[in-house]
RNA sequence: GCGCCCUUAGCUCAGUUGGAUAGAGCAACGGUUUUCUAAACCGUGGGUCGGAGGUUCGAAUCCUUCAGGGCGCGCCA
């Protein structure tokens, strides 16, 4: 139940109406019509700025405008009062019949409140975290992961069909200097042979040696004498390890993946070639030859014929090589041939995150996309900058080369699973976001986290009072309430919910999640304080009893608190 | 050099897809606990929304341009 969406479509049918009566004239396009909320000093529930649109295409000012539409608005029964402001706002006060109705609605709806019913179900592919079968997942793939399962948690709340994948990068040079590396440690291990941690090309991270361990115990069979005549066999055996590894991080994270497409299958199937076929026959690649990057040591640069995709049709700035000199497909070109099976899968909307180091990436993927089906916005790319890790309020800086990055193993032995999410999820993935260890571990009211947990357990602690369960149904016998300031303030920020989730999934921004439930917790603590002051305004009596406006009030907020937590995918405890 | 992202209070950030006198938290200062969980609440101070132009009834939001910070720029993925 989306009161704004109610409204807008109670406006328009006004207008057109008055559009009839010829007392105004209608712009064709009335999407800069819209419903909000006012500003809380106008004591109004809703306003509406349609005067001051059609202001200019009636040649009237919005005041004038605003005073013709009011006498239609006032006819609706759950208008209480119309208030026309300064530039020329129409404010409407709703009757207290209309928010009891309203939120009779939610506490029958429960935890499908918010839904958007009129969306149109769409079938999502969302390809997220995807990073190298190297090793464990590090804090760099952290907030991509929550980023991409929260989207996929507020798709499918909205009743969307969403397929998360993961795309395995197990074919290509990394996956090489891998193997090599899981070969010497194996050496090591059974020959006694150092490891040899300076050449520059191995991975010198401990978990190498756990993947050697586990691998001998698991294949007494096989003999390491020889890298060349193992290492085809070893390879698919450490990528099985890692891939164990990085399923067991993301389950830790509470992320499970539908569908993990190994890279290595689509070119053993030659969906490369057949892709490039097919790009081939629509005129999108040829063999050029491309400029040196600008940074690039004039000496290093060795400038060659090669198989070039036309991506700057689409408004990249340069095409991209699809193989390497020793004929072997690049990246981008397996990516292509994904992309092409993802195409072949029928999706509405493919959706991939990238972290903020592959932003570069973009335009030749959606290009790629755009060369296959024609269709502009099949793909949406949504990056998630960069976290900087804060301890002891200094940066925390990781190098790759020493292997000494934090995983996500470590952080969530730190600071636990719940923290992580929301904490990752806090901020507009837009910006660089400060992940402070101290501060997220203090359990202090810095931490948002446990400022709307809290919310939640004082809500449970009032029921327990009375002798229920938070979750348990209440029974109201009639809602004929009279609402305070508090109580509207509430009902206000609630309507906003539904707006909440969709402005969540419209621009990918599920930071708007968190960041309103912290908004509704701080209203609700407020009104709990009130009960410090003015005894008549507790919850509970001094006859233990509590009225059932009261209750139907922290049912409403508990419910919207636990299904936007469950979202975010952390957990609301009934006692803190 | 080019592309993408960012710049809002001392610090970290929101800002309802262009609206009304720009909001939170932290930090600072002052107050609230015989009372449903003080992990909370209330109050005070703090702003040229990086700068300059433009678009219009109206700009933190859109466009142009400049400055500063981040990420990236063939055979890494």
């Amino acid at each position: 139940m989306n009161i704004f969406e109610i409204y807008l479509k109670k406006i328009n049918i006004i207008l057109i109406d008055l559009n009839k009566k010829g007392l105004i004239e209608l712009p064709k396009n009335k999407n800069s019509f819209n419903v909000e909320i006012p500003p809380v000093k106008f004591d109004s529930d809703i306003s509406t700025n349609v005067a001051m649109v059609l202001s200019k295409i009636n040649q009237k000012s919005p005041i004038e405008i605003a005073e013709i539409i009011e006498t239609k608005i006032k006819d609706d029964s759950s208008v209480e009062r119309i208030e026309i402001v300064k530039p020329g706002f129409i404010n409407i006060k709703l009757k207290s019949s209309f928010w009891n109705e309203f939120l009779k609605n939610i506490i029958s709806n429960k935890e499908k409140f918010g839904v958007n019913e009129n969306e149109v179900k769409k079938k999502y592919l969302l390809e997220f975290v995807s990073a190298n079968p190297t090793g464990p997942l590090h804090v760099g793939h952290c907030r991509g992961a929550i980023l991409g399962d929260v989207i996929s948690n507020i798709l499918k709340f909205n009743k969307h069909t969403v397929t998360k994948e993961y795309y395995v990068n197990d074919y290509g040079n990394q996956i090489i200097s891998f193997t090599k590396s899981v070969y010497f440690r194996i050496r090591e291990i059974l020959n006694n042979e150092k490891f040899p941690i300076n050449k520059p090309d191995l991975y010198p991270g401990d978990y190498i040696i756990e993947i050697a361990k586990n691998i001998i115990n698991e294949n007494k069979n096989i003999e390491f004498k020889n890298f060349d005549e193992v290492s085809s066999k070893l390879s698919s055996l450490a990528i099985k390890q890692s891939l164990l590894l990085i399923k067991s991080n993301l389950k830790n994270l509470g992320i499970v993946h539908d569908n993990f497409q190994s890279e290595t299958d689509l070119v053993n199937n030659n969906e490369v070639e057949k892709v490039i076929e097919k790009l081939k026959k629509k005129n999108f690649i040829y063999s050029g030859k491309i400029k040196a990057p600008m940074d690039e040591e004039k000496g290093n640069w060795v400038e060659r014929e090669q198989l070039l995709f036309k991506s700057t049709e689409f408004g990249d700035d340069k095409d991209r090589p699809l193989q390497k000199s020793d004929k072997s497909w690049t990246y981008f070109a397996s990516d292509v041939a994904y992309h092409n099976n993802k195409l072949s899968r029928n999706f509405d909307t493919m959706i991939n995150i990238l972290g903020a180091d592959h932003a570069g990436y973009i335009k030749r993927i959606t290009s790629s996309v755009e060369a296959l089906s024609g269709e502009k916005n099949k793909l949406i790319c949504k990056v998630s900058q960069l976290v900087k890790l804060i301890k002891d309020g200094k940066p925390f800086k990781m190098s790759k080369r020493k292997g000494d990055y934090i995983t996500i193993e470590d952080l969530l032995k730190e600071v636990g699973k719940d923290a992580t999410r929301f904490i990752m999820l806090n901020r507009s993935s837009d910006v660089e976001l400060d992940f402070d260890f101290t501060k997220i571990k203090e359990k202090s009211k810095d931490n948002p986290l446990y400022y709307v947990q809290y919310c939640y357990a004082r809500i449970s602690s009032v029921f327990n009072h009375i002798g229920k369960k938070i979750n348990d149904d209440i029974n109201i016998k009639s809602y004929n309430f009279n609402f305070s300031a508090e109580e509207t303030k509430i009902l206000q920020k609630i309507s906003q919910w539904p707006k909440c989730i969709e402005l969540s999934i419209n621009k990918l921004e599920p930071h708007r999640v968190p960041t309103y439930l912290y908004e509704l917790s701080s209203i609700f603590h407020s009104y709990w304080n009130m009960g410090k002051d003015d005894e008549t305004k507790r919850f509970i009596s001094k006859d233990k009893n509590i009225s059932d406006e009261k209750l139907v009030f922290l049912k409403a907020i508990s419910n919207v608190i636990k299904t936007g937590m469950n979202l975010v995918g952390v957990n609301t405890p009934e006692k803190m």
